[in-house]
DNA sequence: AAAACTATGTCAAGATTTTAACAAACATCT
DNA sequence: AGATGTTTGTTAAAATCTTGACATAGTTTT
């Protein structure tokens, strides 16, 4: 019976990834939860508990491995296999994300841009071309897309993430400001980019105090 | 004495904001927290208790008014007073970030946008001209800058953070991969796409099983 | 105006998450 | 090789967060 994991440790793991990631290029070889709860500054026990819902990666005495350790949390986080990305709206946002993950990470790949405004038809972004959305179960019929970028108005976010669920894509990464909870059979990954300046607003008001 | 609110509350509040405005929109005049709750798929307890956490906003055999609460939260999220923003860093994300007049709508205003590539300089995004980061100086002196958008590569982040912090802006919306906590009397909100990517990696991977 | 109903605000229990503590395991030093 | 020091994995305690329960206050019905 596997434990199910939080979704709080989820969070945490790409945060090791990343400084583990940067203790590899500074030529780390090996670091104690200790030194690395001081740099990311939370607890070295949280490091530790976080971890060992996935293993013993550790060793007494040593500490982690940063090339071992960064490898398999890659492993656990999926992004060492590669994943094929299309972008479902084509304007500012939808652009700048086909450009920006092929850029930050090499797991993430976008394969194809869609839009349903006839004006951007084969508008090239990088070396994509934006393709109208009637051409989109061909598409997908012909490529392996595993994830879907939803970066649309919220009025058509529903109707196209159903869509996308019934032409076989089960994971979406929602930029629309809508909540798509409750669509069947998909995993869903909501960036609320207006939720995030509201934090930022509230913390604000708080800091003045 | 203030009992300082939990950021696992205000996480929420925006999502409360959003739902609130759609049943404005709507033309719902009221709303009991039991039926907020199945629309929202939480306990209604949490939107009691969370509510709380800031005053009594509901009567007892009514419920909430949805205007007068839509417009409280606003209140609290700071979103009913208006924030100058500007953007550092104007590739693709910047352009998107700068055009995205959807935040205009909750008191975010985007007033500048600069970087450092001198090809860039005067380029109109949307109605503002990409100027120069040695303009910032003055520009900040002479304009009610409370937040910038960090757009910029991870190298740059940390000491534009600091610039911008030693010139009066003490709101970040980091945008850069790489955490920006170590500096001082600065409100950072982080926005790290990759790692809300990762996320979703996991959850398909869990999904599958 | 009284009776019946509704739904909040709040308290307390329950669940989860985080932190602290430490024995066991291994590394390093002499 | 033995002694000393380090650091994990794990257990348990502490803290935080979420949910359930209900008295009270106000609404609606008759």
């Amino acid at each position: 019976m596997d434990k199910q994991i939080s979704q709080a440790v989820i969070r945490r793991l790409p945060r090791y990834y990343r400084y583990l990631g940067e203790l590899l290029d500074d030529g780390v070889e090996r670091i104690s939860s200790n030194d690395l709860s001081k740099r990311m500054h939370v607890t070295a026990s949280q490091i530790r508990q976080d971890l060992n819902n996935f293993g013993g990666f550790g060793q007494q005495g040593y500490g982690y491995n940063v090339a071992y350790l960064h490898d398999e949390i890659g492993n656990i986080l999926g992004v060492n296999d590669t994943h094929n990305v299309i972008v479902i709206g084509a304007g500012n946002l939808g652009q700048a994300i086909a450009g920006y993950v092929k850029f930050e990470r090499v797991g993430f790949k976008i394969i194809g841009l869609f839009d349903v405004n006839p004006e951007l038809k084969g508008k090239m972004v990088r070396d994509l071309p934006v393709q109208m959305l009637e051409e989109l179960p061909d598409f997908i019929k012909n490529n392996d897309v595993e994830i879907a970028a939803l970066t649309l108005p919220k009025q058509n976010a529903k109707s196209t993430a159903l869509k996308l669920v019934s032409l076989g894509v089960h994971a979406i990464w929602n930029f629309a400001h809508v909540d798509l909870d409750d669509i069947p059979d998909v995993v869903i990954e909501n960036v609320h980019l207006s939720d995030s300046l509201m934090q930022l607003s509230y913390n604000i008001s708080q800091h003045k105090k």
